[in-house]
DNA sequence: CGCTAATCGAGACGGTACGTCAAGTCTTATT
DNA sequence: AATAAGACTTGACGTACCGTCTCGATTAGCG
């Protein structure tokens, strides 16, 4: 059922997506899906959790620019080339749209849990990063925004400005 | 129509909102709507385009700080208390969802217009900042992912936190 | 829709006929049948009333036996023979499930008014004729029986002794 | 199970019961109900014919009039009144939806079989009386027929009424 | 000023997905 | 080996909304 759902929101989109099609795509009967999923969200959000901490690398070692840099990188390429980045995509994006989905997605914190380990073993190099959640607003919000609203993805170059403009404020 | 709109907006969430609904909230026969806008992307976009420019102020003097932090509160409190701010949480949501409405709300450039006066008007004051568009992404971006995934809304002193890490990172 | 419905009870038969077979044989929106019928029942038995009338013929003129006669052929031709008495066969049929198409059937009084009719103008010449609903029960039933429950329908034999049978008690 | 049967048509009706809730109400697998018969008319042909021949009294002795009385009776408490009654009509109910179930109700000849033993014992007495098989439509017809598609069932004096028409008839 | 026309509201139409329900099949664990 | 339990695929249910269409009623412009 998780690979139809990835496939159909690559090939259809999210808002061509019907129930009805994950079922038949996956041959398996519609009531199936609503006895393990009480709506398309958990579904996405279940086809996005079970890649999101593989495919998003939190880099151990080396300095910290490097570390970020590769970091960003990661985030970004899963936010825009795997299909497990699409379903994410979808789901910020009814989360928009129904507020059950928005506690859903809040609860998961599927993007933050990475970036605040990486954050925190960063912060000792680091002396005026601002507390917690703000900080990994600052290095992932500029990510996220770029490829919610716009029209390309963050070039590896700006990810490396942004990143060292972090680098200076925090230093 | 457009208030129509805005009062089921925050009546009953997007998911919600029907354009039977809106139709018969306004008075108007459904074929009217049809007859002026192709889906219920673009009565958003006009709901908010219309009030946007109105809504954000763009602080035209005084010091470099005080205008970024006013700046940032006036799109924080568009955002999370204004019903336009409600329709652009949509329209962005929507966007995720659907290709067509992804290029309406880039072309539309709703939010960094406003922005980009702002920083090109700094930029005199800010050596070290970079690029228009990466400036106006990590300006815009937290903001933006704090108020679409976040549970709460970014307090003052968070927003003039944020203002400052650019200042530092940017003087 | 009449007409489908009428095609598809002798195509498929009742159990098997669904709306949604129906709507698709009539080239119809499922939503159009639910506007004007609120079940199956009514549906049938819009389409048994609109042919009853002119299937059935109450003989005016003649003598009594030849009425009766004329008019059980008929009623068992109506029964047996013709698309609407299969719709009433399956109306009477639903009526033993359900309450609410009991009532319909009992209200609509499909076949016992051309008999009522009938047995009026008789009773003249039938000084023994008991009340009229027992009369027109003893007239009816045991054809109704034979179509209901038998294998075959009466012969016009049969139905000619079970006229002459009345004639001889009510004579 | 069987009285699972008889419990549910009275509680619930033919319509609503399933063979779910049969399995349920019997405390069996809904699987061991498929092993033992092939549909619901199956299901009630049984729960029917174990207390029909109890229920239905065939008197055996007395005068005709009163012998054919008591019978008629006797039917008419079957049918209104008694569990295996309501089996028995939603299984001609169902025999006008379904050939199969019309071919089992047949050959079961569920009511028939008392009467041609009551008949045959009084066609002694009644040398007008017509072929056996007319006989027990014009015996049992109208009775039927009032009870399935009348909303009140025959009182007693009518019961007798039509005796003493066919006594007359027969005579 | 009166008449024709365009436009509007209302809502029926053919479709289609929804989420629910029961059917009948199959598997598993118990007895 | 037969059972109760229950997950499975299938498909109809009745509902809601879609976008299109046809209607009168209401305007508004033109003669």
């Amino acid at each position: 059922v998780l690979h139809a759902v990835d496939d159909l929101l690559v090939e259809v989109g999210y808002a061509a997506m019907t129930i009805k099609g994950i079922a038949e795509r996956a041959g398996v009967g519609r009531e199936t899906i609503y006895r393990w999923w009480s709506n398309k969200a958990e579904i996405l959000l279940e086809a996005c959790a079970v890649d999101i901490d593989e495919d998003i690398e939190v880099p151990e070692a080396g300095p910290a620019a490097e570390r970020l840099v590769r970091y960003l990188g990661s985030v970004t390429a899963f936010l825009t080339e795997s299909t497990a980045g699409a379903a994410y995509r979808a789901l910020v994006g009814e989360a928009q749209h129904d507020p059950a989905v928005r506690e859903l997605v809040q609860s998961a914190a599927l993007l933050t849990g990475g970036a605040l380990r990486l954050l925190d073993e960063l912060r000792a190099e680091l002396p005026a990063m601002p507390e917690r959640n703000l900080a990994v607003t600052q290095l992932l919000g500029p990510v996220h925004f770029a490829v919610l609203t716009g029209s390309r993805s963050p070039s590896a170059r700006q990810l490396a400005a942004h990143a060292h403009c972090l680098l200076r404020a925090w230093g």
